[in-house]
DNA sequence: AAGTGGTCTAGACCACTAT
DNA sequence: TAGTGGTCTAGACCACTTT
């Protein structure tokens, strides 16, 4: 059988000749030409049908087992994995691009006190009831729309000058988009919906009792202390997650 | 400067080399040896500190890269990245953890009648208005409480046999796990919230008016014609998305 | 025993960035 | 020009599965 000549790797093209291959077998299970639960051809096989050396081969195998189109098994083959709806993401980016057009978007400073930790603050930031915080509240709009409402509480720690930093309403959109404060290490973010409360829904422009995401953080510094918690609230008719499952072309 | 003994690679390990310089170099991350914005040893010094050729180190760059971890500049370095709350993603498996433990969670099936599309479904399924569709809805339940009520339409094609096969409540659990059926090629998955109707909080045993998630569902066959368009609905209070950003160790 | 995927080597060449 | 990351080769050896 003579190959198709539109499936062959072109040496003079900028594109690397791994990722040609990569996206010539997407395509070719993208059409149908393998099914899930199909064996691709062995690794010597493509080696030869594509004039490209193992290890080659070996990186295109491994790009799309982790794109989570095909599943590699030692000694058997590797084979076309069938949909899984386990395997979805969705991810936060939405979210980013409200800070990206910096034009369209506004961060405003509601409010910012010392205060002493609650019982539950306490608990969320690891430190005892009645140590001094930080609370913070910023809306955040795109355009005339308010769309997302930020409340922070805040280790208070006077041999840490973060808090002059944090405060800044640039923070957040630094947060965002990559120029973070490098005494931040990690953070845990939980999603979840509720209704909004009536003082939510009047910041937001909206009505009270409307459904909307709640995204819980927890902000850990390079010894693993927790230095913020807080959550952003969003009315679900302003946010909107969206992903696709299986072979995308 | 003398080594730390405990960060090198033993290659009698069963860990291969690529992966045991992976987590040497996250953990040095993570403690704070390199620091948000620094630059890592360059590819030929890590070759010769580790004893491994290039293409291993390569290797571990491009998973780095991969984790969000560092960034890699031609000509100029490679760094370590900052935090950026918009690389944060929520997977589904939560939900796939469900369908997991067979023995507590039952699918039962409601209701499977054949009807004619609305104009809403017509057009999520794009077919005519009118035309035969199946319409299916599904209650999941871990132990006694409801998690999951599933709405469901079908296009009904009789020269497929998908719909007997769909309507089976196994289906549901196969979509999850991966046996999905080899019709489906991929899926568009659209996640936001509302607060649950009277219908849909008596059927999940909960209050009217509570906030939930519902996840949207169009899945498309191999000629990328729709064959199904539905969501799932789960209270808030059942079902919790978390993830990590930034150095995890 | 034969075939498969998995790891790894020791180089080569290129493109880019800094000086 | 020197140093950096990026791609690629042509093998080697191993672990695993199937026959």
């Amino acid at each position: 059988m003579k190959e198709n000549p539109s499936a062959a790797i072109d040496r003079r093209s900028y594109e690397p000749a791994y990722a040609q291959l990569v996206n010539i077998l997407r395509r070719q299970i993208a059409t149908g030409v393998f099914r899930p639960g199909d064996r691709l051809p062995s690794e010597s096989q493509l080696c030869q049908r594509y004039q490209v050396s193992p290890m080659t081969v070996r990186r295109v195998i491994n790009i799309l087992v982790e794109q989570g189109v095909v599943i590699a098994e030692q000694g058997r083959g590797t084979f076309v994995k069938p949909l899984e709806l386990g395997t979805a993401a969705f991810h936060l980016d939405d979210l980013q691009r409200l800070f990206r057009d910096e034009a369209y978007t506004t961060v405003k400073l509601l409010e910012a006190r010392i205060t002493s930790a609650s019982e539950r603050t306490a608990r969320k930031l690891d430190i005892e009831v009645g140590q001094r915080t930080v609370f913070i509240r910023r809306l955040i709009s795109q355009g005339e729309t308010p769309v997302l409402y930020h409340r922070e509480h805040l280790v208070y720690d006077p041999t840490r000058p973060i808090i002059e930093a944090e405060m800044e309403v640039t923070a957040l959109r630094g947060l965002f988009n990559g120029g973070a404060k490098s005494t931040i290490k990690r953070g845990d973010l939980t999603i979840d919906v509720t209704v909004l409360t009536k003082e939510e829904a009047q910041l937001l422009q909206s009505t009270i009792a409307v459904a909307a995401f709640r995204v819980e953080h927890i902000f850990y510094d390079f010894d693993d202390r927790p230095v913020s918690w807080g959550w952003f609230i969003s009315p679900g008719d302003r946010l909107r997650f969206t992903t696709t499952v299986g072979i995308r072309d």
